[in-house]
DNA sequence: CGGCGTTTTCCAACACCGTTCGAAACTTGA
DNA sequence: TCAAGTTTCGAACGGTGTTGGAAAACGCCG
């Protein structure tokens, strides 16, 4: 079958889905087409174009999650839970992937028609909530940049914590006592996404 | 000379404000210090272990102009002002290095010594501020995450913008009429990020 | 149908990468 | 001085992104 930039971005988030942001090679992009790694780039430029186009399709999966998330949610829901479906659709569609956070964030995300259609969206949120028009920029940045730095420190905890010594336990203990402490609560990632999102918000709505 | 681990990083660092994290590999550091790229395992385990170990020097880096900018402060700063000091001084250790972001982001943060020593300050800060004990540690996970998101977006933007022709940029603004349109002023990062941290500090400041 | 120009694919190669391993070189203690 | 241990070398392996010329496939016109 016929190469194209649709059919090798197709395939790039497919070895994308499994085997990760860090092992994805072109050879294994062509391997799944049937075709030579060379062939690929008499569709793209390089790596870094087709990395641009996955990015930009991981953002509009996450923008029609979005709407969906939007459609589901109460008409007596307020502005923030419409910031929240968004936002946790958002972190959802990145993590779909093993290490999405860190293909979203070495693409240049401006020029990406995906990532402009989820800033549009919070936009016109924010606005619609009555927020002074002046801040909304800077909300809806702070809100994007603030997902993807999330959800790039969830992805990188590393699965198996490394074991530490009863004697360096006591050593950290003694030099980070709040951050040892019982300060940090044990609570799920899911309520900590949440809260810190609340947290913005608040933010946004006291600077009216 | 002799090899060592600290020789090793300090090579590291240099080569890595030299041509930065994408292309930072392990036979210009081992250049450097005039030995062979195998070498290099005998006192490292591998890549992975150096850039753990420049990433903590960063976090330490960063801790050290922390509490510099702090000492300067005057006494009648607010706690507003010392949390936006220490996230300043972060982003600027950051911004040192092209790609510092992405070093701090693809290494796991949780083990590091630097990493927890400005988690630790952080949350004294909010604690000695008067916010509520159990949300500090939700804030200060907040803010270091919000930081390092921001100076990812914030050095991934490319230096030269891609040229874009009168019919595509017509285009845009159809479709996206608000993040085209003078809603998103055109100000400075710098006060782009001081903004952002105020809406933060803002956001912790009423839930309380 | 034959021929031709264009588009697309192959294939071999290049330079570089992280990493390994056995053999050397060096250092240290007896 | 010899032997043991520590550190470095140097070559190699398999992998990567990328390039360019040869070869194939395609569409089109006579």
């Amino acid at each position: 079958m016929k190469l194209t930039k649709d059919r090798i971005v197709d395939a790039g988030m497919a070895v994308f889905a499994e085997v990760g942001y860090q092992n994805l090679s072109m050879r294994q992009v062509a391997d799944r087409l049937d075709a030579h790694a060379g062939s690929l780039y008499y569709h793209v430029r390089g790596k870094d174009e087709l990395l641009a186009l996955m990015a930009d399709r991981v953002c509009r999966q996450a923008y029609d999650a979005g709407t969906e998330a939007l459609t589901a949610l109460p008409a007596t829901a307020t502005w923030t839970d419409r910031i929240e479906a968004q936002a946790t659709a958002l972190r959802l569609s990145i993590k779909q992937h093993p290490g999405g956070a860190q293909l979203l964030a070495e693409s240049p995300g401006r020029l990406s028609t995906g990532a402009l259609s989820l800033m549009e969206r919070l936009l016109r949120t924010l606005l619609d909530a009555g927020l002074p028009a002046e801040r909304c920029g800077i909300a809806a940045d702070t809100l994007l940049s603030h997902v993807t730095g999330f959800v790039l420190q969830e992805q990188n905890q590393p699965s198996s914590p490394p074991p530490v010594t009863a004697e360096l336990y006591a050593d950290l203990c003694e030099r980070f006592p709040l951050v040892m402490g019982d300060l940090i609560p044990r609570i799920s990632q899911d309520d900590k996404f949440t809260r810190s999102l609340r947290l913005l918000c608040t933010g946004f709505a006291a600077l009216s």
